[in-house]
RNA sequence: GGUGGGAUGCCCGAGUGGCCAAAGGGAACGCGCUGUAAACGCGUCGGCUCAGCCUUCGAAGGUUCGAAUCCUUCUCCCACCA
């Protein structure tokens, strides 16, 4: 397991693009011998939202690849450059945070992290520390580094350009302060999605501009949300955060294209790289189950956040709620009060099982509505209370609420 | 500094005086089918004391029997020319 070919073997694995490559295979190889010291390997994340999911982990969890293997993971809180906005991979200009937002969301985000990452060897830093304070005359010198045409090379950046769509002169700026990261924690190496490339670059221009010796940049692919179209992201309400309650994460990747599969299995699970080979290979001849696979998956995944255990429950919660079409144990309970009767409408907005009124009148018009398993047509209808108590009121396949007199 | 364009429901986007709670698409939701996959079919998609009523089309005023549509002021955004 010590040698170099074996460590590049498992840090390689999975991984889109290495920038460049001789170069990370010598600084690899020379830590592996023991001929240099351990990596200083480097990743960001902007505290842009509060929550983590399992795409920022693809990344995560090749980070922690490099520390179980001896090198020093060096995470970036970028709490400056969170309110600059990364215009990676956009088609418009991020929304500026306020500081305060950065901060909540920088403190949450740590503790989000750490349940992917090893607790050492790590340093977690935060560019704010040496971005806020850096004068007039050093920004001029990083923006003179490069040109106008470098920047509109990128596809982003050329899209929105084309389409004359703006861009913020700020934005310009990004990778500029992030290559400055780079500087400023002197990156070996610096992992990032594939839609960070560019950035990524950045920061060897200007490692090699301070005489430092200039980072290799690895990228990890983009995984799609569980729409199975869009990179996962949490505005887009198509990622699975990894903080979510066992049962909503093992429902999520239950949801999943069949053709993701072998993605996430290979991305987002501790599956090792052959046996997602034969799995991916199983689900193409047919002689898996695609059904069966995912639910595999949504194991592995669930077990990866929680635990084993929790993963079983997920399962077998998911078994009676869905394929038995069953109500599950662990629901919500609505007191009832001491109202003699209650209108349908009222009752289901009231257990919070509907937005509005109007939202009661239409689910139940369209069968959505159970009473203990029998469907109620009719918002009108009268129900006395002594009639209701005990019972399970539902919409839909995932709504529900003990009625409790 | 000048000229032109724009702000519509979760998103995109039609709509230039009544037939507009407002086309179309996407997302979402429900029912069916199913492996809570995909695909497909049908339906819903502002609120309410619900066959009627109320509030919505950047904001505030105004014209009109009647305004998302016309006028005034304001706020914000964009592009082009220099």
């Amino acid at each position: 397991m010590t040698s170099p070919a074996e460590h590049l073997r498992v840090l390689l694995d999975g991984v889109e693009q290495v920038l460049p490559a001789d170069e990370f295979e010598r600084k690899v190889t020379a830590t592996a011998r023991g001929d240099r010291p351990p990596l200083r390997v480097k990743f960001g994340v902007d505290p842009t939202s509060p929550d983590i999911h399992i795409g920022h982990a693809v990344v995560l969890r090749k980070l922690r690849d490099f520390q179980r293997l001896g090198h020093t993971a060096v995470l970036i809180i970028g709490g400056f450059t969170a309110q600059v906005g990364d215009p990676s991979d956009r088609s418009t200009t991020r929304p500026r945070l306020t500081p305060e937002q950065v901060q909540t969301n920088a403190a949450t985000y740590l503790a989000q992290v750490r349940k992917v990452i090893d607790a050492d060897p790590l340093q977690i830093v935060n560019n704010h520390d040496w971005l806020s304070g850096l004068g007039m005359p050093e920004v001029l010198r990083l923006t003179a580094r490069m040109t106008v045409a470098q920047m509109l090379e990128r596809a982003d950046f050329a899209a929105r350009y084309a389409q004359r769509k703006p861009i913020a002169v700020s934005e310009f700026l990004y990778p500029l302060l992030q290559g400055y990261d780079s500087v400023a924690v002197r990156a070996d190496i610096e992992l990032g999605g594939t839609d960070q490339t560019f950035n990524l670059l950045v920061g060897r221009d200007l490692q090699a501009g301070e005489g430092q010796d200039p980072q290799c940049v690895l990228t990890m692919p983009l995984i799609e949300g569980i729409d199975g179209s869009a990179k996962m992201s949490k505005s887009l309400g198509n990622a699975i955060g990894v903080e979510e309650p066992a049962a909503e994460m093992f429902g999520k990747v239950m949801r999943i294209p069949d053709t993701l599969m072998d993605k996430y299995f290979r991305l987002a699970t501790d599956v090792g790289a052959d046996e997602v080979a034969e799995i991916s290979a199983g689900l193409s001849s047919g002689r898996l189950h695609p059904g069966q696979t995912k639910r595999r998956l949504a194991r592995e995944i669930v077990t990866l956040y929680h635990s084993a255990q929790a993963a079983a429950a997920a399962e077998a919660r998911f078994d009676t709620q869905f394929r038995d079409r069953g109500i599950p144990a662990d629901i919500p309970v609505f007191e009832l009060g001491d109202r003699a009767e209650w209108g349908l409408a009222d009752l289901l907005v009231a257990a919070g099982l509907c937005a509005s009124t109007s939202e009661a009148k239409r689910l139940s018009a369209q069968g959505a509505v159970r009473l203990d398993g029998l469907a109620v047509g009719d918002w009108r209808t009268r129900l006395p209370g002594s009639e209701l108590a005990g019972k399970v009121l539902q919409v839909g396949k995932r709504r529900f609420a003990r009625l409790a007199g």
